[in-house]
RNA sequence: UGGGGUGUAGCAGAGAGGCAAUGCAUCCGGUCGUUAACCGGGAGAUCGGAGGUUCGAAUCCUCCCGCCCCAGCCA
């Protein structure tokens, strides 16, 4: 390659590079120029100095605009004044094309002019450091799987009329077949992989048609969902918790540099150790009514409760065993308890809420088939996955894990539509 | 789908019946070390749209449109 990249300038000290990259913004005073460019490895500032370059070099200076796109040549030089502490002392600018009115000024914006322009805000700071966390947390995840050898299941995107219940879902033609409808969870699948793989994952985009107008709400959005067999929701909570602090770890130690642009408490993240507090669904409505909440037994928690309930923890909490009637069909029912299906939601600390939602699954073949009538699902298309309680049926445990989400509650932010590099939301679809 | 709010130059943002501030971006000039630079000057707005009240409307009223926030649903 005929160029370096900006992350590895510190080893070219003293010596003559090229970089090649765009043009984050410019300053002159007079007799002596800057430019910072950015090669999307990091930032470097380049110094033009009238009479240290020709004079062709140094006119071109007046040019350049916001984001133009150009390949510099100079002498990499260790210097206290730079950002980052090197620069480039330039002795060559060529210019690949010139940005015309670049619309994201180096000032502050409104988050609709800058969600209308995502194609180009994508290379400002912040959205850079929450994209980088992102990237990092799906590593970290991954590798987490792979080192505990769960298998990767890719479950279908586009499915028949299964899924959880009857949510609102994204309808398509699907040839001569009728209407296929868009995946809002792999979760069905995943239990089929069990009895072969024993352990599995899958990691994918979801789709919900819900007209959410809030901070919390995606239209598509990406999950990973594990499903573990011979597990139970006590062991099911291990594994989440383990998964958690495993990825929190990885994203403390390799995100500083992020985390600091967003200005995100970092003493908050380090608490994130075992164990995770676990209460009952009735502490938690206990809690909550004692906190003024007016939530009564039998309903599910709103955002409100959610944010009460996680302030009063340092640490990711698990609220497990909640009432049937406001969970999935899919869950085991509790062996004591009427009306009370095994499962945990994971909830983050600080108010950010739920990230998780897991559970036991039912494994009884009469059981599960007399829920599905129950919830008037469409029986035909459910008939492979009663099949999965006829041939070898075992207690089964999975939770599935919200990327965005986890991204919102790592990085602090307060909309989801930053946690995505392009968020679908009820009322946009461009960019 | 409800409740609340908002719309003024490319962007941000004052003005609340009487000549539409200001900052950034842009254009011109200046400045030998900047970190969202600074100093001086110029240009740029039928005030979201359509009606109405008034001598006079960005400002008050009605309807429409866009967006934002909150709730519900959920990851």
């Amino acid at each position: 390659m005929d160029f370096h990249y900006i992350e590895d300038i510190v080893k070219l000290e003293g010596e003559r590079t090229t970089i090649k990259g765009w043009l984050q913004n410019k300053s002159s005073k007079g007799k002596i120029q800057f430019l910072w460019i950015r090669d999307g490895t990091g930032i470097i500032q380049g110094v033009m100095v009238k009479g240290e370059v020709s004079d062709e070099v140094f006119e071109l200076y007046d040019q350049l605009t916001q984001e133009s796109s150009l390949e510099v040549t100079g002498i990499v030089r260790k210097d206290q004044r730079a950002p980052g502490g090197y620069e480039l002392n330039l002795s060559d600018v060529k210019i690949v094309q010139i940005a015309q009115d670049y619309p994201i000024t180096p000032k502050s914006h409104g988050s609709t002019f800058l969600f209308d322009h995502r194609h180009l805000y994508l290379r400002s700071k912040r959205p850079r450091a929450v994209l980088k966390v992102r990237d990092e947390l799906i590593w970290a995840i991954r590798s987490y799987f792979y080192k505990n050898n769960f298998v990767l299941i890719d479950t279908p995107i586009l499915t028949g009329a299964v899924g959880e219940t009857t949510t609102t879902l994204f309808e398509t033609e699907y040839l001569n077949e009728g209407t296929a409808y868009l995946a809002q969870t792999g979760q069905l699948y995943l239990e089929a992989a069990i009895a072969s793989f024993g352990k599995v994952f899958c990691f994918g985009p979801t789709f919900r048609a819900e007209k959410s107008k809030t901070r919390r709400h995606l239209t598509e959005f990406w999950m990973v969902e594990a499903e573990e067999a011979f597990y139970d929701n006590e062991e099911n909570m291990d594994l989440q918790e383990d998964l958690v602090v495993y990825f929190v770890d990885w994203i403390l130690e390799k995100c500083q540099k992020e985390l600091k642009e967003l200005e995100r408490d970092i003493s908050a993240l380090e608490k994130v150790q075992k164990p995770f507090p676990r209460i009952s669904y009735d502490e938690a409505v206990e809690k909550l009514q004692k906190a003024g909440s007016d939530i009564q037994w039998g309903s599910d928690f709103g955002g409100t409760d959610e944010t009460i309930l996680t302030k009063m923890f340092e640490r990711p909490v698990f609220v497990y065993d909640y009432p049937k009637v406001c969970r999935a069909f899919y869950m085991k029912p509790h062996p004591e308890r009427e009306g009370v299906v095994l499962c945990a939601d994971l909830l983050a600390p600080e108010g950010y809420g739920e990230i998780i939602g897991g559970s036991q699954r039912n494994d009884d073949y009469e059981s599960l088939k007399k829920r599905i009538e129950e919830e008037n699902l469409p029986k035909d298309a459910y008939r492979w996955y009663l099949d999965l309680r006829k041939y070898g049926s075992v207690p089964h445990s999975g939770f599935g894990l919200g990327v965005e989400r986890t991204v919102v509650w790592i990085c602090g932010l307060s909309h989801i539509r930053e946690s995505i590099p392009f968020p679908r939301t009820i009322y946009r679809l461009y960019p």
